[in-house]
DNA sequence: TACATTAGAACAAATAGTGAACATGAGGAA
DNA sequence: TTCCTCATGTTCACTATTTGTTCTAATGTA
């Protein structure tokens, strides 16, 4: 809604009231906005007041105050520290961090030897946005080995697993063996009993009874940084 | 509910908010859009106003501001950097989730045979935690072909573009030959000249002239999703 | 009063937005 | 098929706003 000048003053203008406790003067605004006049201040100080943007006393010097920030939420001055006085439950307000982004657990490596449960230490903390995810509980692994490159999931990938446990036949699941052992393999239900193949001809292809095998998630993405 | 065209001007608009904090002029979004006029920019202004999308101040310069989504949500902007306006030691009180994540534009498939600015039409932005990325000004492609797969680059992933241009010997990179034809492969740099080498026996490394390639950008990140 | 600061007119130049007119092409209805 | 509508692409003419600048007036304060 605003123009580029207009935008630079009041972020300036609350900049310094932030920093200062004070509005700047016009020279001072000029200074910072790099133009030679103070007149043309005043106009853009007259154009933010019709838009809504600051208040502002006429014939007053440093008398104006922002009323909203740039992007139109309104303007918390926080010469105060408002979130001290507020009480937990109230902070949300103003916390307006959006919900798009879910901090999952990295629950560790996922490899054949070793079970999930016994690396569940919440070391560190993932960002990924919700979307990427099936259900709200969700965690991530690193990926070890070669088991699954035909499918593209290479050494030290970060897949993203959803605690779903109904599965179809060429999901690729994490699967606990015997309570024991967890591996990240595709799965496949042949009769009665399970099978997880892996993505790699020098690997076999395991079956097991429906007993053994406990789903315990299923992969729904996969992540990879190259640096 | 939004035509083609109706969807690119408002992830555009809705980008160069969140990167500016100044919604862009008609010309501006002329460039972007490909247009030789602005006339037609308004048109489309206006109808995306009926439906509600945004709101428009009648002749102001920059003067939109998006309400919704083009999926309908309504616009929740993240425009302000708090952090940058508080006093250092009130930086942590307000939570900072916001800032993580950012939205780039997908700008199209990558695949020999078409130049990546030919397809700047902003159909649609992800949403990516900024640590994914090298640079502010990054962007997204979807993979398509397989000249990549011994890099575990699958058909149909999505893979980050930060822009930069200097780029080492190993890098995976989206480079543009001849100023037509753009394609995502390693990048080496052998004497003078200039090869691309792809990640599949299949297909075979092209050597260039240093003139004949411009790098675009460096590859970051990789994304895919299993559903 | 002297000084600092804000108000605002006036002019020029640069930016921006509006809208009529005409053309094309896609898609649906008659 | 033909007719109609809608979204789109383009050109052109025109209008309005924003900005840079200079100068003068008014206001508030010490």
């Amino acid at each position: 809604m605003l123009t580029n000048k207009q935008n630079q003053l009041l972020n300036f203008l609350i900049l310094r009231i932030e920093q200062d406790g004070v509005s700047p003067s016009y020279e001072e605004i000029c200074l910072e906005l790099n133009l030679k006049s103070k007149s043309g201040i005043h106009r853009i100080v007259k154009a933010l007041e019709e838009r809504g943007y600051i208040e502002h006393l006429e014939n007053k010097a440093r008398a104006i105050a922002p009323t909203k920030y740039p992007n139109g939420q309104p303007y918390i001055s926080n010469v105060i520290d408002i979130n001290k006085l507020l009480h937990p439950k109230d902070r949300d307000i103003i916390d307006t961090s959006n919900e798009d982004i879910k901090k999952i657990p990295m629950l560790g490596k996922i490899a054949a030897g070793t079970p999930i449960e016994a690396i569940s230490n919440y070391d560190q903390l993932i960002e990924v946005p919700k979307n990427y995810l099936l259900s709200e509980e969700s965690f991530a692994l690193t990926v070890e080995g070669d088991s699954m490159v035909d499918e593209g999931i290479f050494d030290g990938d970060t897949v993203l697993i959803s605690k779903i446990t109904n599965v179809n036949n060429g999901d690729i699941v994490v699967a606990l063996i015997d309570k024991e052992e967890a591996t990240l393999k595709k799965f496949r239900k042949k009769g009665d009993s399970i099978a997880l193949e892996p993505a790699n001809k020098h690997y076999k292809t395991q079956i097991y009874g429906p007993d053994r095998v406990t789903i315990q998630g299923k992969m729904c993405g996969l992540i990879r940084k190259y640096f």
